[in-house]
DNA sequence: GGTATTTGTGGTCTGTCACAACAAAAGGGG
DNA sequence: CCCCTTTTGTTGTGACAGACCACAAATACC
């Protein structure tokens, strides 16, 4: 049910995404973005503030382009100092912390190497609650953290990590474990690897240029994660974007250890070194060697890239069919093969499509090794500036069932 | 912006789902079912009645088992005179149209056979224009019509008929030429067939048991429709959901017509009999002549079965990965083989999909023929019954851009 | 310095929901 | 049959949030 408590939550919270996206301006000019009265603004600024979520901008200096006849106005913006997100990841080689403020710029990054394979998780949540305990330390001038996202490469539902192929661990409760090392009353929630990366990546405005944008992460596996609207889209099951799982053949090349067929054994890390070795390149060669062949012109290392991307491109071409994004990003330390083969694989894309199938862009994301612990802490940072819809209409059951 | 009429909208919403789900009740027991006070309940059914959308139930009897002490309170049901809706199909074949009451019960259907693929658009738009105004004229007691939705087997958007390749209509602004047509005020808008079959199922009540459902229509051509919650999934341009496009292999068996490799050049109805003349079946064989041989346990329509059931299992797979549906629903004339080989099917997507990967159900259609007409008068229904985001924040760009 | 313009704030009005009170309409027990 | 209990629908009052208006304050422009 909404009540009158339901409309100042849903206005409260689109003058923070307006204050967070243009940055700081006064109650007046909100108020005619807002399309609220400046009294009415002025209301709501004012419980921002109390909550310490905006903030009086102190200077009262403006910028001398934008002077205007008229009393200024006192500039509102996010408060920078009002509180902290925190990301962690919990990779297969190492693990990262990341702290962001309130308006999401990183401000902490720290990473130490870890071999999950071989530890228990009761060890990699010692060694991660500790990790992020001192990065918490380190910037409690920020204000109170607002919460915890633990990111990991493996299938996650509602805190507990399913399935994590990677480090062999089955059904861990991490959120329940975290919460109680960490911090008692902070929010913790635990997210796969892919969709945090996806996420990050609408925070470097891509969802501004696209409603439904597909993220394809490249490593020894093959994941994926789909925004629509800037929000994850997670399927009925939260397992949507899987598409390492994509069938774009009858074998692959990366071994034994993933299913013949799957996207992931023709383009993961592994698979694409083994066509390089399988074409002719050195049986040590690892990702730089291939990528120094490549920029050298090397036509073994060519030919390679050829063939990964033709794989790559019959995959993009079945998420294209079923998603229609407006865009794709790949990430991944496996992605940075796409630079050298983007035009084949745009060309092959568009010739699998229907004439007047709108084709998405194609890009390589620009985040860096911990952009998947930074889009863990954009998750939480999210989550506190979206519409709780549970706070409008708790039951919305899709009406639609037809009676006979 | 939200005010104090977002939150009367958004509970009216809530009442007239409700009322619709659960059927007829007192103001009593909607107020506690939606968690809203008696008298606020009262204040919104009022209003409600004064549009014709609910009434009170005329006779006061109640059923006995429901009997209980205290005063009986008065039955506030969808008015099922208050308005109509109306559906049309413009199929290749054949033109359909079917009216719905408030509370979706088909009232009329109609169909005549048009051949669209040597017709004009102006033709089609003619004479479906002259079967929906007879259609309306024969049901004209039942309330005014709230609005249209004419259904094509084509690429839509924004009420502009793309390509209809099947028929060879191209940027046909379909809506626009019908509003003249048909009536001067009436809301029109134009969709996929397979959209509004997608949608027509939903109403069926397959999206009370998964939140995401996958539609896939099998004709001649493969297309496929996808609802989250309840609502249709348009992707980014408004073409999400082109099953057929899906690639599952190198080839086809259905001729020149369709491009090799698609889902469709494998599993639509030509390719059906294509791979049962080239197992052995007669040359003129039809779809009934292969069901019924199917039914005596002929071998070779087994086999040509088998076959076809091993790409449909393909495709599933690919947008299984991408979409994590929990429900797949099958229709379209070609779909009836499934019935068939439903067990290899499922065996064969379970052996693709990871162990831990939650498959979907799959299962059949129950729509009849006209179910696209009816599906798209399910749309219009659900575009009145839900509630107007527009009406609560106007701009919801998903925040989230990232500042420097 | 005076005027025009804009800002922030306080007061009042309106729409919506919560709560309390009450008459009306039923069942149940004596 | 009468009275008590329970439930319903309606009405009145208060709380909350946004709209509108008025006013002091602060600036630009002449």
């Amino acid at each position: 049910m909404a009540t009158q408590q339901s409309v100042r939550h849903v206005n409260a919270m689109c003058a923070l995404n307006v204050l967070f996206r243009e940055g700081g301006m006064s109650r007046a000019d909100l108020g005619r973005v807002l399309g609220l009265n400046r009294s009415t603004t002025g209301s709501i600024i004012a419980d921002l503030m109390a909550e310490r979520l905006v903030i009086e901008h102190e200077s009262h200096s403006r910028h001398p382009g934008t002077a205007r006849v008229g009393r200024p106005g006192i500039v509102i913006e996010i408060d920078p100092a009002g509180g902290t997100f925190i990301g962690a990841e919990l990779g297969v080689d190492r693990l990262t912390v990341v702290v962001t403020d309130m308006v999401c710029r990183q401000i902490v990054h720290r990473s130490i190497s870890f071999d999950a394979a071989h530890r228990s998780p009761e060890t990699g949540v010692r060694r991660i609650a500790e990790l992020i305990r001192s990065a918490m330390a380190s910037v409690a001038d920020r204000g109170p953290p607002r919460g915890l996202c633990v990111v990991i490469p493996a299938l996650v539902k509602d805190g507990v990590v399913c399935n994590a192929l990677t480090m062999g661990w089955r059904d861990v409760p991490l959120a329940t474990m975290l919460r109680q090392r960490v911090m008692p009353d902070l929010p913790v929630m635990v997210e796969n690897d892919a969709n945090a990366l996806a996420i990050g990546e609408t925070y470097r405005g891509t969802s501004q240029r696209s409603d439904v944008v597909a993220f394809l992460l490249i490593e020894n596996g093959v994941g994926g994660g789909i925004t629509v609207g800037g929000r994850l889209f997670r399927g009925a099951f939260g397992f949507a974007g899987e598409f390492g799982q994509l069938i774009v053949g009858r074998g692959g090349f990366s071994g034994g250890r993933q299913k013949p067929g799957h996207l992931e054994s023709y383009i993961g890390k592994d698979a694409l070194l083994a066509i390089y070795r399988r074409k002719g390149g050195s049986a040590a060669a690892t990702l730089a060697d291939l990528l120094g062949a490549l920029q050298r012109g090397d036509p073994t290392a060519r030919m390679a890239a050829s063939i990964w991307g033709r794989a790559l491109a019959r995959g993009l071409v079945q998420l294209i069919a079923v998603l229609n994004p407006g865009l794709i990003i790949l990430g991944g330390s496996g992605a940075v093969i796409f630079r050298h083969v983007a035009a084949e694989v745009t060309k092959a894309v568009h010739r699998e499509l229907l004439q007047t199938y709108p084709a998405p862009e194609i890009e390589l994301s620009t985040l860096g090794p911990e952009g998947a612990a930074f889009g863990g802490a954009c998750l939480i940072h999210q989550q506190m500036f979206s519409i709780d819809q549970s706070r409008i209409a708790q039951d919305r059951p899709a009406l639609t069932l037809l009676r006979d």
